[in-house]
DNA sequence: TAGCAGACGTCAGAGGTTATAACGCAAATA
DNA sequence: TATTTGCGTTATAACCTCTGACGTCTGCTA
């Protein structure tokens, strides 16, 4: 991200953490996040196991910067499309958005659970990756901020999500698209995240029509 | 489940087998499903680590074995609640069963999260994991199916549900008792998942009264 | 009741993992 | 050019899963 690298030196140890994030990658798609291991990555890359920790603390510090590198690539990816359908409403808007985010995740269903599954035990979110999440939710909350009327917040989600406006501060949307906002989150999370694990699959339940109907009912529910 | 195991041997068996699980199921709530250690549970039970293969193949065979008791005790689970409200309105009974299920998933977030988190790597549910998941579905399907109006399925996803359920046999609740429960089931995995992998943690919002509008979401929408 | 088959638990070990320590070498810096 | 710094190696410890060989003890059967 940071655009120079100094040295030489720094510009070969950026190349090689990416070259190992790389195959880390590959191996998640594969073998999920328990089969991401450090010896195989080292081999893949045509070194020993130990050498990879003059780059990673240990293996759960390269997972963090995986699940990073993920809320970052999610991100991008929403807010590319929401810029590509810029003209358009802010209801085909959402609608892109959404169809996106389950696109992405179906893309790379491992990713996907790297973020939003089992989370690593030990394991907690440095700060940054609150940032990311907050990148990725904002797409869907800026086009439905175009929609939602002005309104006083009433109710205790209400009370929460304006604290948490304030707390975040920027532009200041609409209490109500706050409020439409995670719930739209919750609701594309529920579908995408059983599409994901293959809950459907038992069922015989294709969950494409399911998932329009539930980006439909975000947008049809009234706004109260 | 059997209710008699004939020798004295097989007793003993099914004994140790309980105690492993337990073990198991402790370890779980601690370190996570890839905390499980055959060895760890051995050493808890007061045994060498190869010993517990006579008793599991090996640990997926006992991951499997877990998953099952866990879709066993959320089934059981939902329909004792049901039952207890079985005199109530079925708008009633459904806000119980889906509060039931939310605390449930609070109750144990490792076995919510072993059955719909990250499946483990090699993992293949058995046949029986499907009529399980099935019997955990049921009581919210039945509470929706006594509100639903007969009709007739329009659309894709009514069409998959139909097809299901001549497959499934048994009753034939309406199909806008199926749709809707479907999605039901979609909206409340949502706000549990993400609650339970501590995705509200970031943004302060505390998911009781998103998951309320949740369910009332659920119960308000038009049966169309 | 006596004997025996089979289940059980142990140890030993192969092959895998994460992670650390010590060493030599090459490259960038002063 | 001399020195420091970083890198990759091997060796090693401490885990892990899982297999095979070997006694022991138990419960069934004759």
């Amino acid at each position: 991200m940071s655009a120079a690298p100094r040295s030489p030196r720094e510009r070969f140890r950026e190349q090689t953490r990416n070259e190992a994030k790389r195959v880390a990658m590959e191996q998640l798609a594969v073998s999920g996040p328990s089969g991401i291991s450090v010896n195989a990555i080292a081999k893949e890359m045509g070194v020993t196991g130990p050498a990879l920790y003059r780059y990673f603390a240990n293996r759960d510090a390269l997972l963090t910067e995986l699940v990073a590198d993920g809320y970052r690539d999610l991100a991008e990816t929403l807010e590319r499309i929401a810029h590509e359908h810029r003209r358009r409403s802010p209801e085909n808007r959402f609608r892109e958005v959404a169809a996106g985010f389950r696109a992405w995740a179906l893309a790379g269903p491992q990713c996907f659970l790297l973020l939003f599954g089992t989370p690593v035990p030990g394991y907690a979110a440095p700060e940054e990756t609150f940032e990311l999440a907050d990148r990725a939710f904002r797409p869907i909350l800026d086009a439905l901020a175009e929609l939602a009327p002005e309104g006083a917040p009433s109710g205790a989600l209400d009370r929460q999500l304006v604290s948490w406006r304030e707390r975040r501060g920027g532009p200041r949307p609409p209490v109500a698209a706050l409020r439409k906002a995670v719930r739209a989150w919750s609701r594309l999370h529920g579908v995408i995240s059983l599409e994901v694990i293959g809950q459907f699959a038992g069922m015989g339940v294709g969950p494409e029509p399911l998932f329009r109907a539930e980006v439909e009912s975000v947008l049809a529910e009234p706004w109260v």
